[in-house]
DNA sequence: GCGCATGGTTACCAACTGGTTACTACATCA
DNA sequence: TGATGTAGTAACCAGTTGGTAACCATGCGC
């Protein structure tokens, strides 16, 4: 478990670091409705490639949110589960998701249209 | 305002990206307490370069939670305030750091002496 | 005129992240 | 016999991020 000694301390920067693979929200999304399969979270998250899900995975694994099971059957089945731990985080993943969403709507009303709305015309603008 | 576009269109992943930068969490929670110069945030966080510190003030800025005034005096002065949007970020900062200090006690508790913590020893453990 | 402080910018780099593609191994299905 | 589905791994690559160091322009005090 290497990785975790390699965690900032900062609380707060510690957690973002925990939240933030380019997959993980999406795969924490599904799992807080239950355990899924790798082939199951593949074709809920289309975009991602298979050695990108299965790195996030394992990281998410080592981060203690998620949890990996393997069953030694006829075709290996190895089902992913959110720990108590990742369990917990659904409240914050819920309040970034809300948090977005207003900060999409604040935005796109001064993007939107006027030019007036850039408050200090930087040259490159 | 063109970053503003390239933002994800999941509201959580937007959210991450927006606090998802190496010093942003230290800006806004010293910004939270009022507003600050370049000069003392560089004091405050000691380990930020210049260039790194303006650059991720000027995201802050594009995305709408940090307020950047300049007042044209004898040595230049530049004051950065949280913004309203900015200021409502405040309670998912908190959530997230106490999140991050439960995780910091959770895995120190597993990780701790006992190797016995390890649920999956893999080869590369 | 010299060095300092302010608030930057620029050029250049190294590391990390994510992505593509190809490959393994096993067993069933047609 | 060969394709399919399972769960991966390995080699390689490209873009983003953060970091260093040097530089600029201004005005002050000495």
């Amino acid at each position: 478990m290497r990785i975790l000694k390699e965690l900032p301390l900062v609380p707060a920067e510690r957690a973002l670091k925990v939240l933030g693979g380019r997959w993980k929200v999406y795969v924490l999304y599904f799992l807080f409705d239950g355990p899924m399969r790798l082939s199951e979270l593949r074709r809920q998250i289309p975009d991602v490639s298979q050695k990108v899900l299965v790195q996030q995975l394992r990281e998410m694994e080592e981060h203690g949110i998620v949890h990996r099971e393997v069953f030694a059957e006829v075709p290996p089945r190895v089902v992913y589960t959110a720990t108590k731990l990742g369990l917990s985080l659904r409240p914050i993943v819920s309040a970034l998701c809300a948090w977005g969403r207003r900060h999409a709507a604040e935005l796109d009303v001064l993007d939107d249209g006027s030019p007036a709305a850039s408050p200090r015309a930087r040259k490159r603008a």
